[in-house]
DNA sequence: TGTACATCAGTGAACGCGCGTTCACTGATGTAC
DNA sequence: TGTACATCAGTGAACGCGCGTTCACTGATGTAC
């Protein structure tokens, strides 16, 4: 990341790049993502980063896939092995939680449809609707499982928005994950009103 | 909207505002909300909407607003008088259609969390919040209204958002349509490998 | 009905800013012989 | 081991742009007397 200091030469400034962009999203999520702020981030000229990228877009697309990456490890880390709803609503607030501590880059994410053309992208995206799909199968083996990865995936991203946006008037933020599991339970697990759906108990 | 033709005054340049930066989003959605193109575009000098919003953020705020208000009006006239989970996934299928033909003013409205000073937003989407617990409600009485309404704002609205990122892959927009509507029935209605969640027949 | 005057709703020039991108360039690196 | 040279990865000046916002202003409107 940092080698051969003091050389002409950066070494590896695509991934500072990356890293500066991850730092200023941290910072001000507000503000949109530049070429030229990266560039400055990184300590390099304002021209620097078109070694590496072919035009802003091409920095955005790299950030996002990486986000994409990061939130399918993310899922994947959140249950070993996922069985019954309860382990379900824990994917659940683990995806919440990824859009609540890195909202600038979720933001990223999911402005806008990804380029076809950006293949990275594309595939990492991908990545993300495996996971949901896989945990959905592993929960529901019975179930229709395109439609239900479908509902859970939507569930689980307008929960997290609703969230982000503010939408959600919770104290705190263990209030705020007991009303993203209380309500993919309400969904998923205990039905109101009902038997509801039981993958196991 | 267009009085006193002629006229150095305008008669009503807010709504002309309003109306121009409803035009341009629907135009090139990509694009931020500029005071200054919103001007042009209502054919009046660059400091006009001064004297109607006191910056940007007010312009922006003002339109979202207006966005929620129509999102409440267009879900409650989606079913006269919702009872069945079929009722629901049509106004969850109004939901996603509200987006999917206006999808940059469906940004703006979500692209931040409304500033509590904005009176005016945050009261318009609390309506649309309102609206959701309304049907709700009506479709599971003897549910928890708070979990149930949550998850099904938060599946909608994630519903909607997959959709105009183009997370969905369907041939068109009856078939997006239908994965909505069999999302929505895998979770409320016909619940797949259990007895699911009926609320009536 | 007429007039003086306050207020309102615009104008247009100007400010400073950050941006994406191009271009010709140069210093560093690595490879063929 | 040394050298010539191609390639790579940076620099820095410059372009033209659109933006938000300020300011002093002016024409239109409406109201009190």
């Amino acid at each position: 990341m940092t080698p051969q200091t003091g050389s002409y030469h950066h070494g590896d400034l695509r991934a500072s790049c990356l890293r500066a962009a991850r730092d200023l999203l941290e910072e001000d999520g507000g503000a949109a993502l530049s070429l030229r702020a990266v560039a400055r981030r990184a300590g390099v000229s304002a021209t620097a980063p078109y070694r590496h990228f072919a035009d802003r877009e091409a920095l955005v697309s790299a950030v996002a896939a990486q986000g994409y990456r990061e939130l399918a490890d993310h899922l994947a880390a959140a249950h070993p092995a996922p069985r019954a709803p309860e382990d379900l609503a824990a994917v659940a607030v683990a995806y919440v939680h990824f859009a609540v501590e890195r909202p600038a880059l979720f933001r990223v994410m999911f402005a806008e449809p990804c380029d076809p053309a950006a293949a990275e992208r594309t595939a990492a995206a991908a990545a993300v609707w495996d996971c949901v799909g896989r945990v959905v199968r592993d929960v529901f083996p019975g179930a229709d499982p395109e439609a239900l990865s479908t509902a859970v995936w939507g569930l689980v991203h307008g929960l997290a928005f609703l969230r982000l946006d503010g939408k959600f008037h919770a104290d705190g933020a263990a209030a705020a994950d007991a009303r993203v599991r209380g309500a993919v339970c309400a969904l998923l697990g205990a039905a109101p009103g009902g038997s509801g759906l039981e993958a196991e108990g």
